[in-house]
DNA sequence: CGGCTGACGTAAC
DNA sequence: TGTTACGCCAGCC
């Protein structure tokens, strides 16, 4: 399985209303240190494939890749539209709604 | 083939 | 505590 198609698979798993990091779907994956390319994946995603890439925020809960989608505000509906709070780019209660594929998907790296 | 870039993260200063 | 530096890896010159 490629790099991105586990990046794809892992954020199409993200539940409603719940966000996960960069880094922590790079750990997932295998490659700790390849955060970058996460991002870079779901860059390239988001006209090869249908994911919610809004779900995905940097570490600090921080939309940082908001202005790669269509309106400048867009991520940011996004996420409020799933009852996630947004202040100043920022996601409010992050470590509440965190959500973290190496404590969800255990099993996903056998398939 | 080498250097630059980037939706990141961590360590060092 | 705020900045800077660097590793990471795929794409694009």
């Amino acid at each position: 399985m490629d790099f991105y198609e586990k990046v794809y698979s892992v954020v199409k798993q993200i539940p409603f209303g719940r966000v996960t990091t960069y880094g922590s779907i790079a750990k997932y994956i295998g490659h700790p240190k390849s955060s970058r390319t996460v991002g870079w994946a779901l860059n390239v995603s988001h006209y090869t494939k249908i994911i919610p890439a809004h779900r995905v925020v940097n570490r600090s809960g921080i939309l940082t890749g908001k202005h790669h989608f269509q309106g400048i505000n867009l991520m940011q509906q996004l996420l409020e539209n799933e009852g996630i709070e947004i202040e100043e780019n920022k996601i409010k209660n992050f470590n509440i709604i965190f959500w973290d594929p190496n404590m969800n998907l255990q099993s996903f790296k056998t398939n």
